[in-house]
DNA sequence: TCTATCCACAACCATGTGGTTGTAAGTTAC
DNA sequence: GTAACTTACAACCACATGGTTGTGGATAGA
C-alpha cells in the first residue's frame, strides 16, 4: 500500500474529523439526505458557529462537500472520503490475516516434520 | 446502529488514536508481527517516551494490547478494534447507497408515470 | 554485585481543538 | 427598503495533544 506525504496529512485529517461524536452524526445525517448548514446546526445543542466549524473540519477532510444554494449552504456527503478510511483499515486487517495464515501454515509443516 | 454512551467515547478513542501517522505506522508494523516498544521505538527519529505515549494511545483505543515479558513489553495488533472503525464506516456507506437506492427508485417511478 | 537495558511516569512547553460571543455581509420575502 | 435568515469570520478561552527531558524501578547478563 503506498502512501506519499500528500495521502499522510489526508488520512490525518480524515481519522481527525472522524474522531467527534459531532461530526459522525454529521456524516451520518448527511448521508441519509443533504442538508443546509443551519438545518444541521438545529440538531444540536451548540451553538451556530460550533457546527459550522464542524462542517469546515468534514470539508477540509474531504468527507462532505458544500454547495451554495441562495443564501443557504448545502451540505453533502462524499463517500469517496470514507471508502479512504476503508480501505486503510482493510489494508490492516489483510495483513493481520495473512500473517495469521503464515502462522498456520508453520504450524502444518511442523506436524508433516 | 445502536450507539451508547460507551461506545461513543470508544469510537472516538480509536479515530483519534487513528489520526496520527505514527500511530498508523505502529498498528501496521504491529500487524505485521508482534514487537517490544523498544524495537518499535528504535524505527522512529522521536524519542522513546514519545513512541512510549503513542503505544498507551493506542491501547486506551483498544487498538493494541501489551504484555509483559521479562524486562521487555511486549505489543500486540488488536484488530477486534480497528474492526470497530470499520463497522461503522460501513454503516455509512451502507445509508449512502440505500438513499442511492431510493434516489434511482423515485425517478424509475417518475418514468412510469 | 554491577552494569546495561527496558520501561513507567512526571513536569514542562508549544500548538491544536472545541467551544463561546460578537460583528458583518449576502439573500429572501414582504 | 427593511426585517429576517443564513452564513462567514475573528477573537477569545479552557483543555487536549505531541513532543521533550529527567528520574527512578525492574530485569537480564557478566
Amino acid at each position: 500500500m503506498v502512501v506519499d506525504r500528500r495521502q499522510v496529512d489526508h488520512l490525518d485529517r480524515v481519522f481527525q474529523a472522524l474522531a467527534d461524536a459531532t461530526r459522525r452524526d454529521i456524516v451520518e445525517r448527511v448521508a441519509r439526505g443533504e442538508l443546509s448548514v443551519s438545518k444541521l446546526a438545529q440538531g444540536y445543542l451548540m451553538s451556530f458557529a460550533a457546527v459550522q466549524k464542524h462542517v469546515a473540519v468534514l470539508e477540509r477532510a474531504g468527507l462532505v462537500t458544500k454547495e451554495r444554494r441562495g443564501r443557504e449552504q448545502i451540505v453533502h456527503g462524499n463517500m469517496d472520503g470514507v471508502r479512504k478510511a476503508t480501505e486503510l483499515l482493510g489494508h490492516y486487517e489483510h495483513i493481520w490475516r495473512q500473517r495469521s495464515q503464515r502462522m498456520d501454515h508453520i504450524l502444518t509443516e511442523d506436524r508433516k516434520e
